[in-house]
DNA sequence: TGACATGACTGGTCATAACCAGTCCTATTG
DNA sequence: CAATAGGACTGGTTATGACCAGTCATGTCA
């Protein structure tokens, strides 16, 4: 039970809408079987992987739908399919889907199924998602030109959110976000001075560098939770600029607080986005009470 | 066990930072315990009751919240303390602490315990909740004023999110709405008329009356799952004079498709809002990456 | 007095095992 | 041939029980 799992076993029962006979004799034998193959293609659960299993096999389903190894309005594996698929629990299987409803990637019908949901055409952007990752995982190369990169004095504005005294250092990062060279955000940055000692040493005129990513490795400080406003308003001249837009133009604001796994604020970001070249999408499911408006 | 379960038993063991001695003992008599009180005022879990009981145990948990029970940063009882608080099994608990945490209400440390999280000042409103519930959650009074109603051809914006051939007959209906008679969003509504007859039967111009409301009643239809996208412009001259915006004004517009659970397309929603007076605030927690930006 | 081990907590993870209410195909019955 | 009753599935809910890794107060040992 402790060893690796083995997936290489030659699958039957391949996935369609009749498979009676062999779904029978499947639950009669309980140590033979692992089909895989069409959705576990190698393995993609591994006990000594200090993760999770739920979270294992969250990621394994979503890389399947996203690989397209499943079509996009189709049918996964049934929850007991998959406990057998991947050798774990159904209260595990269980937990991996449901994180996957609540993102919206897949949906289920009591009865039925459980299916993937259809994404909408153009763009797939989710708010708390890495600009890095979303940007690859749309086939875009990301970038940023930067702004600005200093210590300041917090205005109240930064250091109420951030639960410093009024006048605080902070470390101030200003950014212009490119999405295939092209601009669509501008980001800027408060992060408490005390926190992150040695943090504009780096030099962050390197497109690729990731504020979090350096928050996570050189400081060890994970964000876990945050709040966000979204808001319209006029582009500054600046930013208009920036943004390559003319005057005068709307822009997208989303302000967001991040705070880390012992409750401490994080950062005080402030975006700025170009309406239609980085629109926000957001995915959503039953949880709630889906009244809305 | 299927009978009423009683929460009116005198309860001991008042939360506290040191209460050892009663804990212990709690552990051993399983039958009687309860202490109830101050998270479970007349007891709040009814077997009877169709509803899941981890949506009970979640809803009575929240109200506990909203209602101040707790304290705002303060602590709840922990998951192992709920399950007798409830009676119900610790998955139980998990599911309806889950749910809050995901909403951003409460957050765990572990190791520690679970706390309220602190909201942000100023307005307290999120995405697919209900205009309506919102508005009274605020201590605001909701209404609306009713700009147009009718059937229409759809366009090909329209027709294609709904799955419906262009040109298909489809109910419009515009409306402005209003939080204490301050106009803040304006919303435009096409839903399938072929799923609504006689929809436009029914009086819009009664300030209270609720779309998704009829829809659930009238037509038993359930929206499930949603896609929203975000983003802004600049409004136009008749937005910009129902919202009282003096022009050129910014405007954060909020698309929105609704699914039923049959995965069939309810409605499309436009809303334009007045950015100052309603902005949206989105709660986030772990669940992913939370690589952001 | 200070460093350290202990133990009682916390939430996080996972397994096993049921039962329910739907859906949908099939085979029996009228 | 049509209506119906089964049965085999689906996801949804709930219980019991167990172990882990953290936190934190307390008490012991140097």
């Amino acid at each position: 039970m402790t060893s690796h799992v083995n997936m290489d076993f030659a699958g039957v029962c391949v996935e369609d809408a009749k498979r009676q006979e062999c779904s029978a004799q499947d639950r009669i034998s309980k140590m033979q079987q692992t089909p895989a193959s069409f959705i576990a293609p190698q393995g993609g659960i591994d006990r000594n992987d200090p993760r999770p299993l739920h979270k294992q096999v969250y990621e394994a389903l979503l890389a399947s739908i996203r690989d397209g190894k499943l079509p996009l309005r189709g049918k996964l594996p049934s929850e007991r399919e998959l406990v057998d698929l991947y050798n774990v629990s159904r209260i595990t299987v269980r937990h991996a889907v449901r994180e996957l409803v609540q993102q919206g990637v897949i949906h289920s019908q009591p009865g039925k199924g459980l299916y993937v949901a259809e994404r909408g055409g153009g763009f797939e952007l989710q708010v708390l998602k890495s600009f890095t990752s979303i940007a690859i995982a749309n086939g875009r190369s990301p970038g940023h030109r930067l702004i600005g990169a200093s210590i300041v004095h917090a205005p109240l504005e930064v250091s109420r959110p951030l639960f410093l005294a009024p006048g605080a250092e902070v470390v101030l990062l200003s950014r212009l976000r490119l999405l295939d060279n092209i601009p669509v955000v501008v980001q800027i940055d408060w992060i408490p001075a005390a926190r992150v000692p040695g943090l504009l040493d780096l030099d962050w005129a390197v497109a690729n560098r990731s504020l979090y990513a350096e928050l996570r490795e050189r400081y060890r400080i994970h964000p876990k939770r945050g709040q966000t406003t979204l808001s319209a308003r006029l582009a500054t001249d600046e930013e208009a600029a920036m943004l390559e837009l003319p005057p005068p133009a709307a822009v997208l604001t989303v302000d967001q607080i991040a705070f880390d796994d012992r409750n401490r604020p994080v950062n005080l970001t402030a975006l700025v986005h170009h309406p239609a070249r980085y629109p926000l999408t957001l995915l959503q499911s039953e949880s709630g009470d889906f009244t809305q408006y």
